[in-house]
RNA sequence: CGGGGUGUAGCGCAGCUUGGUAGCGCGCUUCGUUCGGGACGAAGAGGCCGUGGGUUCAAAUCCCGCCACCCCGACCA
């Protein structure tokens, strides 16, 4: 394949674009490889449909060798399907959804599971069929509230999603492995650092679950790794250990203070200590019950259910954490308009102790055990209680993984400091089970003459996102730098000078292409050899070949973007050179 | 959806406070000179000033609504 610059469908930016302010963004915008076109929506221009086809075409190879079957689903879809999943109202308003002519419901598929079980569901009926993989690799459209960071976060998107089917458990686990490794053998050739991080399933619904995050400032995932032992987990999805149970016979009884003008955790521990209460003057926030109450809507119900969440007081819920882990149900602050409809529950002084009493769903951060002793509301204005023991003045309805998670936290499996880091997501492995077989009735007749549930996974590449994340971590302040994997051509050949050189440049880029080699020669006519070089620089394709002023001494210089080293090559010698870097 | 910022030529911006002929740089076209690190001169083309309404003799400029973009939070490949 060879390109000409001349005729090439690209407009170079010198500026920055206003509108981009991460990396990937702006780089993408000024090498010209994509333009914006929609909100959540950007055009493909010529260099970067290279790199997008052929991130899709390792995708592609990897998901072949693991037995993966392709097919390709409409992305307009009916609206029965995603009804009998209860997905049609789970996803809400996050998913595109029309009528057409008649005032049938459709949506704009954001992925498939229910597609993918249907088409297995008919087609196949006997276990001999199982195990199968089927993937695609499709536009999925999700009306995303905040589209941001050009294509980190889009509203229609570019993704490969894979389902396994299996007859057991352990055949779903060994599918998982499979996209496991697969995965880290497609982030490993296009060059990516990246982690595994233990997830949540999040509306997909389903048991195991793991993320591979690319490692970016700009990413917009929070996740813990242990220094130590390697664990690694999404914020959302981190364990906290668990302190051994005490027995509430260790503590004085409970006793109510008069706190007046304390709604918050900093004033409530001034004025402990000022009293001197329980005779301590050195209370901590971490010695404090907080209590935060929030609407609980399970899918489909018709009503909230009040619900409140006890944390230690010297950290924040974490919203984030919270709705994660009551997922599906969906999570919402309680307003002033609340506490106004429950005058029970007294703002700012709210106390376990009275929820059982009110039939109140109470959950606590699993810090909060039997034994533990907590300074907290005693619901009433201005007042709250010292010594208020778990397991003896209040029974929690269970634990929740709420509180915000702090650098330095416990690691889950060996206990030492964790790190806090950022990422992007960039694939995501989980065993859904039976949910959609069940719902949907896949079932495959078995050896023995009775239907076997069959157990899924999903598993998902974000390709689009791919070629932004890439960007972020392959990039200089000179502009992008491709790895050779997915570079939209291998070679960049740039003339300088006048028709002679030019003329060297095609007939080296057409004996390159011969040989089977992507080649971008630029051979426009009235542009400068600056010009040329700092478009080379932008583009970032890995190898440079300057055809210019020694060529009359037959030499052209040889080039490597990423590290800038520079050569003289003899012209004769240029293409033998050149296949040779190329299979390094 | 909440908070903050911004919409003027393909791109980057000025003009708006104090209403009165729409400007600058880059890019683009033509000619000439240059020709290895964003060349020079001359002459050009290119605008629904985001959008709808209002105020006014007159609106890019003042007022209101809407839309979009960017950043920070609530949601996800």
């Amino acid at each position: 394949m060879l390109l000409r610059m001349s005729t090439l469908f690209l407009r170079t930016l010198r500026e920055d674009p206003a509108e981009a302010e991460v990396p990937s963004h702006r780089l993408l915008l000024r090498a010209g490889y994509i333009r914006r076109a929609a909100p959540g929506g950007f055009t493909w221009l010529p260099l970067g449909m290279l790199v997008r086809d052929r991130i899709t075409a390792i995708v592609r190879e990897e998901m072949t060798a693991i037995g993966g079957q392709e097919v390709a689903f409409p992305a307009l879809l009916p609206r029965e399907p995603y009804e009998a999943s209860g997905r049609w109202t789970e996803y809400g308003s996050d998913i595109f959804t029309l009528k057409d002519r008649r005032g049938a419901d459709y949506l704009l598929g954001p992925t498939h599971e229910e597609m993918f079980t249907s088409l297995v569901r008919d087609t196949y009926s006997s276990y001999r069929d199982y195990p199968v993989i089927l993937y695609q690799v499709q536009s999925k459209y999700r009306d995303e509230p905040r589209p941001r960071a050009g294509l980190l976060r889009l509203r229609e998107f570019l993704m490969k999603d894979s389902y396994s089917f299996d007859l057991d458990d352990a055949g779903l686990a060994a599918a998982y492995d499979k996209h496991r490794a697969a995965y880290q053998r497609i982030f490993d050739r296009l060059e990516l650092r990246y982690t595994i991080v233990a997830a949540m399933s999040g509306a997909m619904g389903g048991s195991a679950s793991e993320e591979f995050l690319a490692e970016a400032d700009n990413g917009e995932d929070t996740f813990v790794a242990c220094p130590a032992c390697g664990y690694s987990a999404n914020t959302e999805a981190v364990r906290t250990p668990t302190p051994p149970s005490g027995s509430p016979g260790e503590h004085p009884p409970a006793e109510v203070l008069d706190t007046p003008d304390t709604p918050t955790i900093e004033s409530l521990v001034d004025t402990v200590n000022a009293l001197g209460a329980g005779g301590r003057t050195d209370w901590t926030a971490a010695d404090t019950l907080k209590n935060v109450v929030v609407k609980v809507r399970q899918p489909g119900a018709e009503v909230d259910q009040v619900v409140v969440i006890g944390v230690p007081g010297d950290r924040e819920v974490d919203l984030k954490r919270l709705a994660a882990n009551l997922e599906p149900a969906r999570v919402a602050i309680f307003e002033a308009m609340d506490f106004a409809a429950h005058p029970d529950l007294v703002r700012g002084y709210i106390g376990p102790q009275v929820l059982a009493k009110l039939g109140i769903r109470y959950l606590v951060d699993p810090r909060v055990v039997p034994g533990t002793a907590w300074v907290t509301g005693a619901n009433e204005p201005d007042r709250h209680a010292i010594n208020v023991v778990c397991g003896r003045d209040f029974t929690p309805d269970g634990t929740i993984e709420a509180a915000e998670v702090r650098a330095g936290d416990a690691c889950p499996t060996c206990g030492s400091g964790l790190t806090i880091r950022r990422g992007i997501e960039i694939g995501h492995v989980f065993q859904l089970g039976r949910r959609y077989a069940n719902v949907l009735g896949l079932t495959a007749l078995g050896a023995d003459g009775t239907p076997v549930t069959i157990t899924m996974g999903s598993y998902g590449v974000g390709i689009s996102r791919l070629v932004a994340t890439i960007a972020e971590q392959h990039a200089d302040d000179r502009g992008l730098v491709w790895p050779a994997a997915c570079a939209p051509v291998d070679v960049h050949l740039v003339a300088t000078g006048t028709g002679e050189q030019t003329r060297t440049a095609l007939d080296l880029g057409a004996a390159l292409a011969a040989r089977g080699l992507r080649v971008l020669v630029d051979d426009r006519p009235s542009t400068s050899a600056g010009v040329k070089f700092t478009d080379a620089e932008l583009i970032g394709i890995p190898r440079i070949i300057v055809v210019g002023r020694r060529l009359t001494d037959g030499y052209v210089e040889l080039r490597e973007r990423a590290s800038g080293s520079r050569s003289d090559v003899p012209v004769e010698n240029i293409v033998g050179t050149t296949l040779v870097w190329q299979t390094k």
